[in-house]
Parts: structure tokens; C-alpha cells; sequence
DNA sequence: CTGTTAGCGCTTTCAC
DNA sequence: GTGAAAGCGCTAACAG
């Protein structure tokens, strides 16, 4: 960075009286160094090798004296690329976006993007807008973990719409680039884990599918994995059980309850699938309520994503490596951004299970 | 909002070959329309009732058949304000940030801004990168969290910088507007129910102060309370507890055992006061390791921040009221960004004391 | 090596 | 009612 790298700088401009004293632009440094525009512009486009070192003292002088920024908004009017990137994400409150974010920021950085972050906050209609407004300023690319997104809203990867990775979820009949968890291994890893443990009725837990691939693709995994097991006398279900509906969620549990009490009774061994963290904590929060402290005693739980409470919780989870998704996305995107145009890719990352006391068996 | 309100569109260009098609630009529109580009541009800013119903319909049509979609970046270069609001947070992993946020997200719909969220992900260099950047895109103001800006990076509330308010952290020398949690109060809160139910031994815990006013704040609202309580046999200490330090934190976490043990020994009831969520949770789970899970028979724990898996761990916190915070923080930047110049305010929000098991006495 | 010129896409006087 | 023209701050030919 040449420019204002941190130290602080005279304000030249009468800062005493007026509200907004206006920031200097290129043509203020051009002329207090007494000099053109054009040689501003190679200073700080690092065309150095150009500048005698007279002027060049001149300009630093100057963009010194003024306070000098360019303005971005002005260069990518010109250049016609901006360095944007926009990162369009379900929901924040989920931890797993917050460290996708994180691989995101650190390739931005890496490769000299500014990510623009827009929260959707499980709305699909913000969702809409946003990808509207990340249109409107001309992001060069964009990184979506979706909720809703229709496939009209972004185009697919041949035609010439703007440059989409899809994170987590894929988007019916949309042809992108694709970076996540290898939803089946996971699941597969799971359930193994869970037999190993001597559990003998799973239970899946998930959200509404409505049109999230991931929660639809382990589920299927759940079914698929506890089908091949082929050992005697397993059992599986699924349950959904609707965050967002808050009146919903009590009977959707009690249904739970009854499942638990009718296998206490056969003697079986239950333990619950969570397909995601949220799910996890609302699961934890009613056994505790319901069982008490020891409730790992009674039922088994298992989820997938490792957020920071689950080890205090004690709960066995598998671990998704969600800084490299958010890298590995932003890669993805800026090879399109750079023009390369192969077909579309998907990236599956492998689960790490780890094991806590919420599945001793 | 007119333009392409989510509805999906027919791109008129030729899909067929190009890479990239070239989005269509007020000029394309006009044409299109047969007319002139003012009038696009009047269309586009809502003056309707200066357009004949024909030509407003042309345009429309022409909108459409494009799918235009004016760019943001050459409005805010004309226009001198792009409606763009820098947030600038400390860390987005702390449950707190994101909490604001949504706050921040809200109150900018509602304003009619888009916030360009920054995550400093706890360097003090990224925060300064990133302060710089925002300068770079024109922000019209910044609300920040401050890790370690310099009251040199921002200019105080009547020179001409870029209008900012403090989250949370107010910094040295700085005359602006602070929201954030009272303090003072809160920690009052939280130490007369320790007192009530019958600790005798209170450790406040915080990470180094540095340069973050709020950790200070409590930490002298904590001295201050227990002193103030005058309570016979009363005693009180704090720790510092360097969670970036991975090698601090156990000899800092032995300190505190050693504190335990000696209070145990002289048969005093010892509680712990976590300045907040995150060193909740280190404290957490290093009780949990040390004493197993009936931990809260052996020592109190108290913190500030309301995590959700502090429900979960059974953990008595007191609650911030965040959404709260981050919208007002919007209202102050808004209202200096329209041109009010008041003195520097300060709004400090009431915290709510939430009871459960790790306090039981 | 350095400066002049013509726009990028849009808004905004100022005429018609 | 409507449009032509002059920039916003910057970059990119093209000349010197």
C-alpha cells in the first residue's frame, strides 16, 4: 500500500469552519504537485519505473499534504471492474456461516477482493433484493449459500450472467460451481459411528427441505447409510422440526418424546441425527429439559457442523472444514471472474467426526 | 422497487456467444425508448408525474426488455453519496457482533442504506485496512467496534471526517457517539445477585484491557460495586484471562484454580464474573474439566453477553440488548450524516440479569 | 518521461 | 414535458 498506510495525516483543507471539507480528488494532487492527472494515476497505479524521482517526490509530497484517496467507486466506473465480490449468506446467527465467512475474507484478501456481505437473515425475500442490489453495484462475482434463490435470479454458468459459486446448497436447475460437505460420507461416518456405539434406533432431525440440497442430500444419505447397515433389528426415522415456526416445534418434539418413550419401552437404544446446528442446540435444550443433566443416559445425539458450545455440551458432532469451503469458493470464483469458463465443478469436503459424550452408547 | 422487481427476464443481448454480454447502461435504455437519457434518469428517480403516460410506458417496456438495472457505482460518483454505511466489527465470531448487526441491518433497511461489513477477526491491522478501504469506497459514515483504531484514523465528531459512532468501545480521545451497554450498571446487576445468593468470594474475569474501554469499564464497575457492597468478609479479585494466547491462558486458568482451592479452604463461597460471552465460555469449560459437570456446586459463574448455549450450559447471564444498540447506532450516523452536528452522544443500555443454574449459591 | 483528450454511467442545470 | 450538454473522479489511448 503506498498510500496513507496508517499514519496519521494534516487535514490541509480548513477543517475550522465547514461541515464536509470535501476530499481531495485526483486533480487537487495534480495540481499542488504541478503536474497532470496521468502521472497521479501511474503513482498510484504502481507504474513507478515511469516517474523521474523528481515528480515522484512531488506527487507523494502532495497526496501526503492532501490526504490523498483514490476513489474507488470512480476507478471501477472506469476500469470497469471493481474488485467486489459479494458474499450472500442464509444466516449469520449459524456459525458455520460465520466461519465460511472467514475462509471467504481470507481469499479475498489473498487474492484482492472486497467482500461485500449481505445477510439474508432466513428471509427469502432479502435474500431477492439483496441479490438485486449486489447487481446494482456491480460485484464481479457472487459467493451464495441460498435459500430460496430461484434459478432465474442467477444465470447459469454458460451464459454470460454474473459469475456465481454456490455454497452448501445448490440451486435447482442452476449450472454453477458447487463448494461444501461431502453430505454422504458424513452422514455414512455418522450412522457408523452411532452402530459402533451400540445404538439401534437412529432418528434424522432436520429442518423443513423446502429447497436446501444439503438438508434433502443427508437426509437421503440417513436413509441410504441405515439401510445398508442391514443389521438385525435397526431401526431409522425421520423427523422434521421447523425453527422458524415456533408454535410448530413444540408438537413436532412431542411427537419425539412419544418415538423415545415407545423405544424405552421395546428396550431399544435411540439416538438423535441432528442435520445441522441449530437443530443440535434445540434438541440438546428439550432432553435436558426433558431428561435432566444425564440425558446422554437415556437417548444418544449426533450432529452435524462443530460449533464452539458443543464442546462444553459434550456433544459428539462432525466437523465441517468451513474455512476451506468459504476459500475454496472464492478460488472457484475468481478463476470464472478471470475469465476461464470450465464446466461446472463441485467441491466436497470430508467430515471429521468427533467424539464426545453424547454418544457413549 | 420498480426494476426488476425478482421477476425472471429475457436477455436481449446475444447470450449465444460472448462471455459477457455488457450490461445495459441508461444510454441502451434510452435508445431503446427512443428518447433521451433524462428522462430515463427522471423515471428511474421517481419523478413520474413529469412523464407522459406514452413515454413512461416506452420506458418501462424498454427497462424490461433489457433488464436494465442502473449502476450504483455511477449514481454515488454523480451524486456525491452512494448510501453505503461501513461496519466495522472486532469480531464476528463473538455471538454479541452478529447480534448487532442485526441490529445495524435493520435500521439501514429501514434508512435506506447499505452496510459494508468489515470483520477485523481481531487484528488490529486488518481493522486499519479496512478503515482505509471504507474511506477508498466513499463510505457516508462508519459504525465501528474498535479493536485498536487510533483517534487519529477517524476525525472527532466537528472537524469534516467521515462521520462515525462507537459500538461497544469508545477510543482514547475520540469525540464521538458511543452506544452501548451501561456498564456500570449492569456489573452493579450482576454482583448484588452474586451477593444475594451468598457468594462471599467474587473474581471478576476480562481479557486484557488494551485499548477496549468496555473491558475497563467493567472491570472498574466491578471494584466498585463489591467495595460499595461493605459486606463483612467480602472479598474480591480479577484475573486477566489472554484468549488469543493460547500458552497464557493455563497458567491464568491455574492462577484461578490456586484462587479456588485457597477459598475452598477457608470455607468461602467463590464466583466468577466473566467480563463476557467468550471467556464464559473458556471458564465454562475449564470448570467443567476441573470439577465435572456438577461444577456449579463447587463455584458461581456470572457473565456478560447472552449466547445461546448459555441456556444450554445453564449458565446466569446478564443480556445486552443488542439488535437495540446497532440500531440506534445507525440512527446517530444517520442523523449526522444528514448534516446535524450535535455534541458527541452517549446512549448506554440497560442490561437484563437472566437466572439459571450456575448461580444457584 | 509527461501531458492532453476522451470517455465510464449517471444526474442535473438549462434551454426548448 | 422533454432533451442536450456538462461534468462527478478516474483511467487509457495517443501524442509530444
Amino acid at each position: 500500500m503506498s498510500i496513507g498506510a496508517g499514519e496519521p495525516h494534516q487535514n490541509a483543507q480548513g477543517d475550522a469552519q465547514a461541515g464536509a471539507p470535501r476530499r481531495a480528488t485526483i486533480s487537487d494532487v495534480a495540481r499542488e504537485a504541478g503536474t497532470g492527472k496521468t502521472s497521479i494515476s501511474r503513482y498510484l497505479n504502481g507504474e513507478l519505473s515511469v516517474l523521474s524521482p523528481d515528480l515522484r517526490a512531488r506527487i507523494e509530497a502532495a497526496i501526503e499534504r492532501l490526504d490523498y484517496r483514490p476513489n474507488q467507486m470512480a476507478r471501477g466506473l472506469k476500469r470497469g471492474r471493481n474488485r467486489l465480490l459479494g458474499l450472500l449468506l442464509a444466516d449469520l446467527a449459524n456459525p458455520y456461516s460465520v466461519e465460511v465467512l472467514q475462509g471467504v475474507e481470507s481469499a479475498c484478501h489473498a487474492l484482492g477482493y472486497m467482500p461485500l456481505i449481505c445477510h439474508a437473515a432466513n428471509e427469502v425475500d432479502m435474500e431477492r433484493r439483496y441479490l438485486q442490489l449486489l447487481t446494482t453495484y456491480r460485484v464481479e462475482g457472487v459467493i451464495v449459500n441460498a435459500l430460496g434463490v430461484r434459478e432465474s435470479m442467477l444465470k447459469p454458468v454458460g451464459s454470460g450472467g454474473i459469475p456465481a459459486v454456490l455454497v452448501d446448497r445448490t440451486v435447482d436447475g442452476l449450472d454453477a460451481d458447487v463448494v461444501g460437505l461431502d453430505n454422504a460420507a458424513a452422514v455414512r461416518l455418522g450412522v457408523e459411528h452411532l452402530l459402533e456405539r451400540g445404538y439401534d434406533d437412529l432418528v434424522f432431525v432436520v429442518q423443513p427441505f423446502e429447497h436446501v440440497s444439503s438438508r434433502r442430500e443427508r437426509e437421503a444419505a440417513f436413509r441410504h447409510a441405515t439401510q445398508a447397515a442391514r443389521q438385525d433389528g435397526l431401526r431409522h426415522a425421520t423427523h422434521v422440526l421447523d425453527l422458524r415456526e415456533e408454535d410448530t416445534v413444540a408438537p413436532a418434539l412431542e411427537a419425539l418424546d412419544a418415538h423415545l418413550a415407545e423405544a424405552a419401552k421395546r428396550g431399544a437404544r435411540c439416538a438423535l441425527f441432528a442435520a445441522n446446528a441449530p437443530v443440535a442446540l434445540r434438541l440438546a435444550l428439550h432432553l435436558k429439559a426433558r431428561f435432566g443433566a444425564q440425558w446422554p443416559q437415556q437417548v444418544g445425539l449426533i450432529a452435524i457442523d462443530d460449533p464452539e458450545w458443543a464442546e462444553l455440551a459434550g456433544i459428539t458432532t462432525i466437523r465441517q472444514p468451513t474455512r476451506e469451503i468459504g476459500y475454496r469458493a472464492v478460488e472457484f470464483l475468481h478463476e470464472r471472474i478471470e475469465g476461464a469458463a470450465p464446466a461446472a465443478r463441485a467441491a466436497a469436503f470430508p467430515g471429521e467426526l468427533v467424539v464426545r459424550a453424547s454418544t457413549l452408547g
